[in-house]
DNA sequence: ATTAATCTTGACCGTTCGGTCAGGTTTATT
DNA sequence: AATAAACCTGACCGAACGGTCAAGATTAAT
């Protein structure tokens, strides 16, 4: 069942580039011609590996998903809501930070109304999104913090860390045309933990 | 100076659609035939009013920015930070709600990177920007609201409230497949409102 | 060493894209 | 009524797109 090598090198040497083309042209903008010049192949090869561009880009976005869930394994091993949401929203703004790309095409897929992942959205998130919804609503009803709607307190998280990855131009423009330095970036994380806990009475 | 009646509709027309099908398809998936078929006119009179299709795009875009600098107009009225704060996000949380399409079209704008509106970005949206910023910084200083980093304040801000536009699809995909009901969007409202001001230390 | 399987690639194809244009029609001006 | 200005549009163009294919090169299996 293993693969040979040269295949696994040639497709994870594609799909770096399909990462790097669609999050920097979107779906319809990049072209396989582009994808092949950054990978560094003749177009057809692509082709040979990935029957079509809509067949590499659902590779792609299925690889975005799987991190999207993983994320999620700092909140479900903490017990206190602090710890649990703190280190979750930590672990997606590293991920803001580390894979914006990732992030971006991911943003992409939403905006124009997730037509290749609504069945997952739909099913895999759903539930996914569902088991953190019931954790959140013990804690509410154990007085540990305040009574609000877990879901938008889920989609706050979202698009909070998100932000930092998907408006990364805008951020930068608004920065003297500079990136975020790590230290600037460490003050955004502790402040967007410190807003989110104590605003939903997490805090003090 | 008047422009004729004949120009005035028809260019009305042509960037209502252009909104409908720049949003949904984003600029390289997006058509001047499909802009010219939801307009109900002949595709080359798309270009009798609008030379390119990268002009007519440029038009949209100036439109939605009108919209966001407009936005702020409660956040200056007020004197107080609850009052102006609960204002402005109300008002782009309003904004997300009505006009979705201009939300997605910036978002994909800011996506690729700014590629046409970087100028604005640096410009007008910084100098924008840095007005409001002190403001905020004044009411640190008088000890009003907690201290924090007022950019990073506004930049939480722009994601939640605009994430209920730009990530509709997901939202609704988390919903049942429904979009949000009025009753549904006024909490989300009531919570962001009320996360955000808490968290800074702005109520109780 | 031979055969089979896999990989590589330049050249090519039909389609669709943004954009042009000539020539006709309608509206405004005098 | 005549002239000018503005508006309309089917037909067309070169370029670029995703995708195909046959033929050669390389690797694996025996």
């Amino acid at each position: 069942m293993r693969k040979n090598q040269i295949r696994i090198n040639n497709e994870r040497r594609i799909l770096e580039a399909a990462v790097k083309i669609f999050a920097g042209y979107g779906y319809q903008g990049a072209t396989m011609r582009k994808i092949a010049e950054e990978a560094g192949l003749p177009k057809a090869n692509l082709h040979y590996y990935f029957q079509t561009k809509e067949q590499l880009y659902r590779q792609v976005l299925d690889g975005i998903f799987k991190d999207w869930l993983a994320a999620a394994n700092t909140f479900d091993e903490c017990e206190e809501p602090v710890e649990a949401l703190r280190g979750y929203i930590e672990t997606k703004m590293d991920l803001s930070r580390k894979r914006p790309l990732e992030s971006r095409i991911w943003a992409e897929e939403i905006l124009r109304g997730a037509p290749l992942i609504q069945d997952q959205l739909e099913q895999t998130l759903a539930a996914w999104l569902d088991t953190r919804v019931k954790r959140i609503t013990d804690w509410i009803n154990t007085g540990t913090i305040q009574a609000l709607n877990p879901r938008i307190l889920m989609y706050m998280i979202w698009a909070v860390t998100q932000h930092f990855a998907d408006f990364e131009s805008q951020i930068r423009a608004l920065n003297q045309q500079q990136n975020l330095s790590d230290e600037q970036f460490a003050e955004a994380k502790k402040q967007v933990v410190q807003t989110i806990l104590k605003g939903i009475g997490a805090l003090d």
